[in-house]
DNA sequence: ACCTGAACACCGTTCAAGT
DNA sequence: ACCTGAACACCGTTCAAGT
């Protein structure tokens, strides 16, 4: 780039656009995963919003699941852990759980990247240090722990990822009003098991409220239960 | 079509290409996904493999979403149901979770799609059936057999996406020893956990071995268990 | 009703050329 | 070293036109 002259009354040169960065892409692609989810961002869009060509991204950024790997740990970096205390260890993983997970759900679909594979940016290491140091130091062996974290990691990645395709459908058909969605969804789910032929499917349609409940935190939660009930069971 | 007038040697008239109709397009798609993977599966490569343009996919096939779909309710029909004994819910459940997962995984990355949404075909049914049947004559109450069913599934096709994924990667490498794969993956992420300051990750950098170790079906398995411990929590 | 060619509005990535 | 324009090899879907 070349340096322009900077005029008596400037501190410094203000250059007509922001010098490309990788944080600043990094940046950039957060900004359009939150606003419009993981569909819209493209490398291509992510260069037009810095109004350069897509070709331009590739001397700070390998590729786009780098990209996708880097916004994942930077949203990674939002989850707070609380002071670890071994003695309480079931409240404190569950509490991580749910923190975790609302930091997930906050940035819609990006769940997807911790699926497509093993997470190691600086943050990932943070809070799988902050796990595996939790069970073992509450007398969990280092295995079950290794693979206990694994595991819950999983979950909460699954769960995130499974909840934001609501929205994205949502937002592909154009549509705004997250409550009035699921109910609309639901009210479809309910009408189709209603319709199914009640010998074939005894139980499915004696049971179509239960199976159509709404509460997307309350399976969340429940499915969370379960796996820490387990771990109940292999701790000391 | 035209129909051609068929000689007297032939019982029917043979066409030159085989009718197009939504058995073949499904039937098709599903022989790219097992042969190339998910990422492979386009539209426009069906409708190649058939010997025509996408454009005629559409008649029988309202998108792209749809036709996954209905590539999914057909694996699921793989999935081999034992008859169904309450009194033994526990191994039955596990033997259910087991063999779901062995389909899923033949079937390259399919299991996205049940991660995107709910699935509803008629071998999603089946399979939803027999588990509420199980649970519920087990003596589960039908509110928690619901939750159950829902996390479990979400935990098979979560696992199944995940380790669909090291192939996928192999296979955009070009690579094909799955073994060779996974320990070369393995050993990376061994070196660079080795080259971690160990001040900062104690935990980690003091538990190299277990937090690598290479066994994803032991990993799954360890995961189905604690769920099903929490399940038995809820039994009765 | 079913099928088609052509087009529209996109993708990720590469590469030679510029500064 | 960083940035660019242009190109390559793809996408899913629509639509008017054909049979």
């Amino acid at each position: 780039m070349t340096t322009v002259p900077t005029p008596p009354w400037r501190k410094s040169p203000r250059p007509m656009k922001p010098q490309l960065s990788q944080a600043l892409i990094v940046e950039t692609g957060l900004r359009i995963l939150d606003a419009e989810g993981l569909d819209a961002l493209s490398m291509r869009r992510v260069a037009q919003e810095l109004e350069t060509g897509p070709a331009s991204l590739y001397a700070h950024v390998s590729n786009k699941e780098e990209l996708l790997d880097l916004i994942y740990d930077v949203v990674l970096g939002e989850i707070r852990l609380p002071e670890l205390d071994p003695d309480d260890w079931r409240p404190q993983l569950r509490a991580y759980a749910l923190e975790a997970h609302r930091v997930l759900t906050r940035h819609n679909d990006i769940s997807k990247t911790a699926l497509a594979g093993v997470p190691t940016g600086p943050n990932a290491l943070r809070v799988g240090e902050y796990m595996m140091r939790l069970l073992i130091s509450a007398g969990m062996p280092p295995l079950d722990a290794s693979f206990s974290v694994d595991r819950l990691s999983l979950y909460i990645a699954g769960d995130a990822y499974e909840g934001s395709q609501h929205f994205a459908k949502m937002r592909a058909q154009g549509l705004d009003d997250p409550e009035a969605y699921i109910q609309g969804f639901v009210g479809q789910i309910r009408d189709y098991y209603q319709s199914l032929p009640r010998d074939q499917f005894p139980t499915i349609t004696a049971h179509i409220a239960e199976l159509t409940d709404p509460d997307g935190e309350a399976r969340f939660e429940y499915g969370l239960d379960l796996i820490l009930e387990g771990m109940a069971a292999r701790m000391k």
